[in-house]
Parts: structure tokens; sequence; C-alpha cells
DNA sequence: TTTCGCTACGAAAACGTTTTCGTGTTAAAA
DNA sequence: TTTTAACACGAAAACGTTTTCGTAGCGAAA
């Protein structure tokens, strides 16, 4: 069967030079029509396409984008390569897609891997572990480097960086006022531990509309789900009380869908006892029943934005663009939980 | 700041030449102690790592794999995707993810691309358009080079290859013997368009067990979805007939969870009046309420079995392996729809 | 006839590695 | 003292491109 060809063996097989092949493929001037011709009906026939590794190396340059997100059995994280995948196909550039497991070796070992050569930039939601440990030498060594990075929703703090951020402070805020709006005022939060930033903020906001209506939350409706123990019997624990909250704001979706569960089995009605709003617009909300109010997070423009500013400095590197944050908003999706 | 060093800037450095400072680095023993542990020295401090691409050229060996998929956003594929990449970097080997969306132009640009260097081997899901179309030349010529490649679930028909599929007869098979042992007997199917292989035999599989049953279907409980129109009203169609079925086999999660809240909205109450059982075990299945009973799919399994044949065909490059063939099994998985 | 200027092509270097082979130096053996 | 062998290193080619530069051949102008 046909080898693959390359320019060498066009060459020698046609009795021409490489170099010869090569302007006569890029349609030079410099090559006669009829040599020209003759080269480029070869190519075509052998479908010769010209070696990706090769021109990487000669024009320091891969067409390739490195991502690394922590999983990708998510729909946000799926949504948002998505977006990545379009802007960057639009472009012409391939993906070079790596997960960390939230791993900092993990990460470390992938930043190692794809920041030699590989890739002409890079796209990174930080992992679990780097922030906890608040370990980010590996960055700062690359962006030293002046190596195009950007880093998208979860990011490493005090660093001069590009990055692509939900505004999650914003998205709290919006789900309190939605509740508050409806009339619910004993409201509960399910949020994650202190080194996710994220609940973090989005605790924040929520708080902060709250107290703009008067309201306070009670210490037992804030709950801190801890991630390595079960977190069913640690929602539970918001509804064994005497008192019970009667809205609920979930920093996302999984949070919200076991409280839902948990009301109904407990014989609480949806949103009529007690209201539930989730973060994350996935496919778990939409198919519910009731379906879930959340505080929708565009993933798909996050990845696509993050991708537009990363080509942005790699098309004028070395030209010192000021460092970007784009706050990508929230938008409360109204279904039937509230 | 330090630019990125490479074996020839070390090797000026230190005053030696490049072929030194790389055996240096693999711990050659043509290297005296001396010179070697101060190469080392010079390596580490400055994080040298080889580059990717040279390395690649050089070896004729990029330890890459290609995937190609149509979509992302997508919880069986995703799985499929975690599996692959678990045992690919198991094996040290890195991902290129591609997405054909399904078209068959951008699958062929997206073969092109990975198979001039730039991977070892590749893995495809091949694109609903492609099978439509019967149209695989793209394939056959990789085939007829002998480049590794491996196929998943969705397959070429009447092709030499490797291939990982889901059994989805048998799966069709024991969705029906799930219904009819819990007693159902006026059974229906929502089902896709012919050209969809896995939808046709999951079909073949379900009827397969109804006629050992001595049941049969009716024509009008068999409905065929097309995905360029609105899936509800498709689906909705089922539910206005004057007889109604009393069990419905959906061969994917979304037709499941649409006919649950078609027949909820309907006042018909599951399992009890209608019951409901799913193909693919996603999220959704485990949030409706009630939960959908479904087919279990081992995405995951797939991803990685697909991945362990590939590495073997690398491994053994140009011996002569017999193409194979892996059926993964499915299995119910029982909730609260059936 | 000489000079000039095109045209059409080839040689060679470079991108960053690895590996084969060759060689200068030194110490041990003859 | 000469030969041999081990040691420690360097030169060069190769992987597949692109691009700069050089030049052979040729017709036209001087």
């Amino acid at each position: 069967m046909p080898k693959k060809v390359n320019i060498k063996t066009i060459a020698s097989e046609l009795g021409v030079s490489p170099s010869t092949v090569s302007k006569a493929l890029k349609d030079s001037h410099e090559i006669s029509e009829e040599t020209r011709s003759k080269i480029q009906a070869y190519a075509k026939f052998y479908h010769y396409k010209p070696n990706t590794l090769a021109l990487g190396l000669r024009n320091q340059k891969t067409m390739a984008l490195g991502v690394i997100v922590p999983e990708i059995v998510h729909h946000f994280f799926s949504r948002v390569i998505s977006g990545i995948e379009n802007t960057a196909s639009q472009n012409d550039y391939n993906l070079m897609i790596c997960l960390s497991k939230d791993q900092l070796s993990k990460e470390i070992q992938n930043i190692d891997m794809l920041t030699n050569g590989s890739v002409d930039g890079l796209l990174v939601t930080v992992a679990k572990e780097s922030l906890e440990k608040c370990n980010f030498e590996h960055f700062e060594r690359l962006i030293a480097q002046d190596f195009p990075i950007v880093f998208l929703d979860r990011v490493p703090p005090n660093l001069q960086i590009d990055k692509v951020i939900i505004d999650d402070s914003a998205g709290g805020y919006k789900a309190a006022k939605h509740l508050i709006e409806k009339g619910y005022r004993k409201l509960a939060i399910l949020t994650t531990p202190q080194h996710v930033t994220v609940g973090v903020d989005r605790e924040m906001g929520f708080l902060k509309a709250l107290k703009e209506s008067g309201l306070t939350i009670y210490p037992k409706f804030d709950i801190k789900v801890n991630e390595n123990e079960p977190i069913d019997s640690q929602i539970e624990k918001l509804f064994s009380q005497k008192e019970l909250p009667d809205g609920i704001f979930a920093v996302n979706e999984n949070y919200a869908s076991i409280a839902l569960k948990i009301a109904q089995k407990r014989g609480l009605k949806v949103p009529d006892d007690i209201a539930i709003i989730g973060f994350t617009d996935g496919l778990i909300s939409k198919t519910t029943n009731p379906t879930l109010t959340t505080v929708a997070q565009h993933g798909y423009t996050m990845g696509s934005q993050a991708t537009e500013i990363l080509l942005n400095r790699i098309y004028n590197k070395n030209e010192a663009i000021p460092n970007q944050t784009i706050v990508i908003s929230t938008n409360v999706v109204e279904r039937e939980s509230t």
C-alpha cells in the first residue's frame, strides 16, 4: 500500500529538489507553471499533508492549544471545553486536553508536558489541591517566561494574569434577591469549604443581598459541605432541625438536587413549603421534578472568551498587552422550584 | 527572565557538545561522573525538559493519541474520554481531542490533521453524517497504511478493524426481559431512525425478547424519533392514542426523561400505570423523580479497553495482529420507574 | 561581443533531539 | 619504548519542513 509521502519522497520521485517541492506546494512564483502543477498533482494524488511536528519545529509554532481541567465528566467543564474548541478550531487551532484530577502533581506534570514545544498557549482551571496548598510556582515560572496562558474559573490569587471568571458573588446575590422577591425569608445556604473560592464568593454575594434586605442567616442554616464525607447526610442535617428554612440556595447543581430529594422524602412541597435554587445550569436542573431554578453560569461563553484572549496574546506575542480580566455574568433561570 | 533552555544552550553554557549533554541527561556511562552531575544540576536548576516536537520528529513517536468524538458535552462521550485518558496517561500517553460535531467534513479534517505525525494512534467514534452517507474513504486510507486506529461505539461496517462496541442488541433484550418480568405486557419503544445503528440494534434485541415471550408490538407503539424535529411532540403522539402502552423502552436517557415528564403531565403514575426504562446510565436517570431504571452502558470501560488495544497495536507495530472486536456488555440498573 | 537581468531551480542552514561512529588522551600491558 | 585498550568526549547525520541565498541558463540590451 502507498505509504505516507513527504516532501523528500516527492522530490526524488519527481527528480526535483525538496525546496522546489515546498515552494511549488505554496504556489511560489519562483516555480514554473509546469513543474508546479506536476508537483501539486502528485501531492494531491498521494494525499500529501505536511508533517505537523516538522512544521512546528521549523516555525516554532504548533497551532495547538493546551487545556488543563480537573475533570471532563462534568457538565460545566465539558461546556467550557466545547467553547474553547469552537473558537480554537475557527482559528485553525487544535487542542491538547489534559486532566489534572484536581491533583497538584498531575497539574505540574501536564504543565511540564505541554509547555515544551507542544502548544502555543495554555488554558487552565487550577486544581483544587493547588489552591488548597497555595502552590503556584509552576504557573509563576511560565508567567515569568511570558508563556501565553489564560486562567478560567478557578484562578491563582495575587498574580498578574489573564483570566476569565464567573461573577460568583453577583450570582449569589441574584439568587438571594430572587428568593426574597418570591417572598421567602428564612433562607439557608449549602456551600463548599473555605478554600474553594467560587463557593465562598457565591456565599458572600448571597449574604450581601440578605443584609440589604435586613435579613440574616442562622448559623445552623449555613452548611459547609465537606466533599470527603457523604454529602447526603450532611445536607440531611439541615432538615433535621426544629425550625426549617423556607428557601435554600445551593452553590451547585448537585447539592440542589440532593436537597430537593431529601425535602420531598420528608414530605415537603417544593416550592410551596420550601424553595430551592441551584447554581450551574446543567442537565440535572431541567429534568428533576419539579425542575430547578438555577443561577446559570455560561461555561461555553467562558471557554470561547478565554480562547480569544489567548489567541490574541499569541498573535501579538512580545507586545506588552496589559493583563485582562473578563467577568462572565450570570442570570437566574426561573423554573418550578421557586 | 530565564528563557527556556535547550540542549544546545546548556552545551554552550557549559562548554561541552550537545551530544555530551544529551548523553549525560540519560545517565550514559560514556560521560564521566563529574561532567554528568554538572550537566544534570544545570538542567534541573533551569527546569530543562526535552522539546516534545523534536523528540517526536527524531523518534518517529509522539507519545500522543488522537481522539475524535462527535461531541464532548455528553455524559457518555465524556465518560469514554475519561476512560481513554486514564489508561493513556498510565502509559505516559497524552491526548489530542478533536470534535467532529457529527460532520463528515470535520471528521476528515481532523483525521488529516492528526495523522501527519501528530499522534501515534487514533480512537474514533464515527460521525453520524459519515454513517448516513456511508463515506469511509478517509478511514480506509489509514487502514491500508496500517495506521493504528481503534473504533468505538459507532463503527464503519464491513471493514477489517479493531473495535470496541456496546452490546446494544443484548441491551435491548435485557430491557424487554426486565419489563416483562415486572409484569408489563403492552410495550412501546422510542427509538432512532434507521441509520443510527445503535438504535436499530437495541430495537432488534428488544423485539427478539418480545417474540420469545409470545408478545408483539403494535406499529403505533414503535416510535422512530426524528432528531431534526421537535422531540417532545413526537413522543407526545405515543400518549395521545386511545390505547396506551403500560411499558416504554427508550433507547436513550433523553427520550426516557421526556417520556417520563409527559406521562406525569397526563396524570399517569410511574411505575404503577406505566413503566419506563432508558438506555445509557447518565446523571439524568439518577435525579428524575421517580428515578429511572436504565440499561447501563459502561463508557469508561469502553474507553480504557479501546486504549489498551490501541497501545498494544502501537507497541507491536508491524507485527500482524488479527483484528479484535471487544463487546462491552450492559446491565439493567433497576430504579424506581419500573 | 559583452553585460545585464530574468527565470527557475538547488544547496544549505535551522528548528531540538538522539545515536552512531570516530578520535584524542591516558594508563596499562608487552 | 611501543602497542593496546579503555575512557570521555565531539562530529555529523537524521527526523520533515521552510527560507535565504546562490547560480546556471538564456534572451535582450549595449
